[in-house]
DNA sequence: ATTCTCAGCGCATTGAGATTCGTTAACGGC
DNA sequence: GCCGTTAACGAATCTCAATGCGCTGAGAAT
């Protein structure tokens, strides 16, 4: 908001005084002629305004044996393990495994691709929480949403926000789906697609994806997504599941060999396929917690993706099983 | 050193709960059943082991507009200004742009380059002080030396080391030049050149320079910089200066336009030449400090730097004069 | 077996930094 | 011009984290 630099510059001098160079609060201040609280009150602003960030660092190799075992026996590219501090708080461990993908994602070259955003996916809306914004900016870079909303207003309405945030902190453009993610039948979902030209384009750059932020889930409707409207009844789940489906990337549903299955339900879907989906390069999934073991499991087997981010728990038994 | 990474895992742990979570540590300590004090101490150790790191970013656009202009007037693609705190104390400065240029070189693309690197440079060597580790290596990344010993056997002692550590922490390996920078006849030059297979080796290397972190400096000599044995002397200083020297890079001598100047000084020195550099991509220059004022513009204007970090004061002053 | 040494720990204290509160200055409405 | 409102600041205070010190137990030396 203020454009104002003053203040920043100020806070950036302060926090370097601090931080970088290790003066006391009491030394910035007489050496400045303020008091020891505006020198608090200064660092805490820049703590705010992101000037100073405190990064936890997973050390490299404290897992390794484990990540490379997931690696070796499920083809996988990258394995990424977080050690969540409460395994019955499925939040807190969205929170931990968006804030290890942030990491690995920072470091990745996203600039000038194509990326496909699961923005209902509550761990990669985790992961942009938790993503610093990047400097480098690229018209040529979009974040293309793979799914169509799903779920109540509030959840819609945070998930075009958390695409929009994503594509500003990576410097991107966003591609939204406006359009529901589930159509009552295959002909309003034709009609839904030709509605908007914006969704068109969305739907077309999803034929280019070179990376994709998969959201992975297990056959079953969780807390904020309520059924009807524009998602999949209970119903429907039942059917999937009768069909073998023990999970589903971007609402496409899979057995437990990663295969995938098809049925009239594929039809009503407004998002990426599956057969899009190789296409990719990068194929990232963030997930973790009891509940999605078996998604994930059939995800990796199926290898719908390429590099995987979890729970130590989770993938000691993607190992064990 | 320690095998074990039992430690490490529980600083992690603790080091996540206090930073990410913001629990207090009587909190954690309780919670972990140890001590307050424990809990202290593992986070001291923890941001010893840089398993935690603060780093105070310098906002961007906060000084947009000089930097902008730099870029335009001197054709630069990059431009970067610290603010220092202390415009007379040449070491603070030196610090601070260190500092600053190790950001910017950890969000660039490095793996797999040849990097030229001047490791007689003070700025250059509190660069290396900065960086932090890098988690990719390859074989193929290259640090090369851009220029043999200089001064006193301690300086070159330093030297060494900071061209190891820099290898180091961007995951390349190091090309030593073994053999004065400077020397007493161009017979010598020749002889050295060839007596060790590593100095060869480095000498080649610079024809394929991908990045140069490039030296300037003035016409004189430095505090650490003794005349003689391997440097140049007064008496060689002033006959540059004769004709029309203001600053050199890497001991290769420009006027104020930034021409070089053509000299029988040039045989005497092991090093890149000026017509080496234009091939490399990546021109770094970090340089700041009043003395270093008309040195830094002469390579401005003849274009032998692409990227440059300064001080705030020299930055006005390159726009301005 | 005994003693010595040293590392790791917790208690209690000290020191550093965050917060509260009262004051002042700046702005805007009346 | 006066008053009400708000934001910014510093002194004092309080909270939280660092540290000196003594204790304990494991392993080495005798």
């Amino acid at each position: 908001m203020a454009a104002d630099p003053e203040p920043r510059r100020f806070m950036t001098k302060v926090a370097r005084m601090y931080y970088t160079h290790g003066i006391r609060q009491v030394e910035i201040a007489s050496s400045l002629g303020i008091s020891q609280a505006r020198v608090s009150r200064l660092l805490q602003a820049a703590e705010q305004a992101n000037i100073v960030r405190t990064v936890v660092v997973i050390p490299e190799g404290l897992h390794a044996e484990v990540e490379e075992n997931l690696q070796e026996r499920y083809g996988l590219s990258q394995v990424h393990i977080v050690e969540s501090l409460d395994l019955n708080d499925e939040a807190a461990i969205n929170r931990d495994l968006g804030e290890a993908a942030a990491l690995i994602l920072s470091a990745m070259q996203l600039s000038g691709k194509t990326i496909g955003f699961t923005s209902w996916s509550r761990s990669l809306r985790s992961l942009v929480n938790a993503l610093e914004p990047s400097r480098k900016r690229s018209d040529l870079t979009r974040v293309v949403e793979m799914l169509g909303d799903v779920g109540p207003p509030q959840l819609q309405h945070d998930s075009t926000r958390s695409t929009q945030r994503f594509a500003d902190l990576i410097g991107g453009s966003p591609l939204f789906i406006r359009a529901p993610g589930v159509l009552a039948s295959a002909e309003a979902r034709e009609a839904m697609i030709n509605y908007d030209v914006h969704t068109r384009e969305a739907i077309a750059a999803l034929d280019e994806l070179d990376v994709a932020l998969v959201g992975i889930g297990a056959c079953n409707i969780d807390a904020p997504l309520e059924p009807g409207g524009n998602f999949f009844t209970v119903e429907q789940f039942d059917r999937a599941k009768s069909l073998g489906a023990v999970g589903q990337i971007n609402l496409r549903f899979i057995d437990a060999e990663g295969t995938p299955i098809q049925s009239e339900l594929d039809s009503l879907v407004i998002g990426v396929t599956l057969a899009q989906l190789p296409a990719a390069g990068g194929r990232f999934a963030v997930a973790g917690g009891r509940s999605k073991y078996e998604a994930v499991r059939a995800a990796l087997r199926g290898h719908w993706i390429d590099t995987l981010v979890t729970d130590m728990e989770t993938a000691e038994r993607l190992l064990r099983e």
